[in-house]
DNA sequence: TTGAAAGCGCTAACAT
DNA sequence: ATGTTAGCGCTTTCAA
């Protein structure tokens, strides 16, 4: 707000006309004369005049401006769904405010404090990995704050939810591997307290009692920080004399330390070990070997979510039902599962 | 702001005090007696008031809150640069903005327009690839709009630039590949109108120069927007008689169909072809072949771009002067052009 | 068709 | 130490 903006005032004293005439005309009320908006709206132009939004904000209510909570950025399903929630938002008019939680309950917690200050008219948000306890969330959603989550969601909060079919996607990983062989199937997960971390676990689990190899299921709690413990804990998974000779990892970020360790520790893959991952990097058939990915629709589960935050925010008779709006994800076959 | 929010006067009512006293209890004041702050706080606390921001900004014509303007977040430079910035920000109790360009200037114009309003404080800008006018940035600059450049900067705006040593990434970049023995180096690119393109462009020249290999290089622009037409453009490129034998890729994205049309072609990596790209991407060394890179300081140079201008916003005796800081890149050589 | 005045929530003079 | 008042920029009755 350096800005030395034009107020309405004194577009007023420049057309000899009240600061209300001003308004008005400005909004193309029908209570002003044709020919008096026209030269409010030459004057405006000329002085390149802006309406602060604040003051705005202040007598509306309404900041046309959303949050988006998130855990990072630098994660190519987050990516690719803020694309689609700022595509959205800025069609509508809405401004988006980011926060990044870097998957800690405080951050989120302290950001969600400040929101209710009203800043924002609502909330996109994909919960954190610590995430367990939900007063914040609440807290905030009693206060009448439409929150709509994505990809990360409570159960717990009555509202709509939009994900992608995370269990029948774990199921099909599973299944995928079986079919290609593999005996016993391991998932990675980033977290257990992340309800499409355990859907996408479950679906893994459920395959494998209907293939009849779930004695060979395992299940590895990675974290979802520091990559250096991750190799170790994925380097002592791999070196048991009963490894996986089939994994699952439910986020992009484990692949390279799978397929960096199965190096160090030769093996091959697809041929000792098949993998699977969740990811929406472009670069994934580049690969050596290419990989078998789970590509969730980010782009447009980012679409969905903002467009229906925003109109629960400017439709009164359109609340936020408790809903699951589910958009289904695809199994993409390549040379990490498959051939050599 | 659908939060049925308490304000100040309601907190008055409920102590029994002004407005003003409560407000500078609020705020620590020294005029305020330790036992009604307490008191004050304790209300505060119990009715969980949290002040309205856009009172605030109205009143003190600062609104805490940054603008990112840049062209898209899927890409790990970008991610990793709002990840610095975001950073930063909240740690001074700053909100960040989130506008992409999606490589249009249409769209870029259109933010500078709204961002005269006054809803931001400061502006953190990578300019769209189609960017060659300024006069959108111009204009809100001379509004005293503090502007700091990052990445993709603009010369002509006398303010903060935050780059990384684009010209001699360049450089080291095509004479690795000639000392790999490149004869035929190539350089694709972005965009001709951005300074940073550019710069990379002229140090692989001056690098071919140096090494008496100047007639072999040439230079491809691709397009930023769809990957259809890239690969087109590559193909026909790679498809020459006097095709490239060495590649420097000034964004990451470009490395996915150089890889996958120099594999349609039969070409190997690094074998007939050697690739060099900038990228920040995690899985370069995952990929088939590991992928040698110019790897930029992204976090940093959002860190440093972000500090400088909530710096400049906060310390009037800290004007942005026409500056360029230069953290520098990093090569690091993987298997894309050497060995084999 | 236009204007005067009040008020959104907050703070900074200026009283008291 | 606390209260009164005016005003940030804008919109919205209500009056003219």
């Amino acid at each position: 707000m350096a800005t030395g903006n034009i107020t309405i005032k004194e577009l007023a004293k420049e057309l000899n006309l009240s600061t209300a005439a001003v308004s008005k005309a400005l909004r193309d009320s029908h209570e002003i004369s044709a020919a008096t908006k026209e030269r409010v709206m030459a004057v405006a132009e000329k002085l390149n005049y802006v309406p602060n939004p604040y003051a705005g904000s202040l007598r509306h209510r309404k900041s046309k401006t959303i949050a988006v909570v998130l855990p990072e950025v630098a994660d190519s399903f987050f990516s690719l769904a803020i694309n689609g929630i700022e595509s959205v938002a800025i069609e509508k008019g809405y401004h988006v405010l980011l926060y990044l939680t870097h998957e800690s309950i405080l951050k989120e917690e302290a950001i969600f404090k400040d929101l209710a200050s009203g800043r924002v008219d609502g909330v996109l948000l994909s919960i954190s990995s610590e995430t367990d306890g939900i007063d914040h969330i609440r807290s905030l959603f009693n206060r009448n704050m439409p929150i709509v989550f994505f990809d990360r969601t409570c159960e717990e909060i009555e509202t709509v939810k939009i994900t992608t079919n995370d269990y029948e996607s774990g199921y099909k990983a599973a299944e995928h591997l079986i079919k290609c062989g593999c005996k016993r199937v391991a998932f990675f997960s980033i977290s257990n307290s992340l309800q499409i971390n355990n859907k996408r676990r479950q679906g893994c689990l459920q395959a494998c009692r209907d293939h009849d190899v779930e004695e060979g299921f395992s299940h590895l709690l990675l974290s979802n920080r520091a990559s250096e413990v991750n190799y170790q804990l994925i380097k002592a998974e791999m070196l048991k004399p009963d490894r996986p000779d089939g994994i699952v990892a439910s986020v992009e970020k484990f692949t390279t330390d799978i397929y960096l360790i199965c190096r160090e520790l030769g093996l091959g893959i697809p041929a000792d070990v098949k993998v699977v991952s969740f990811s929406n990097l472009a670069s994934v058939s580049i690969l050596d070997p290419a990989l078998t990915t789970i590509t969730q629709p980010a782009f447009e589960m980012g679409e969905l979510a903002s467009s229906i935050l925003i109109k629960s925010i400017e439709l009164k008779s359109f609340a936020l039902k408790n809903e699951n709006r589910v958009i289904p994800s695809t199994l993409t076959v390549r040379a990490s599962t498959v051939g050599k």
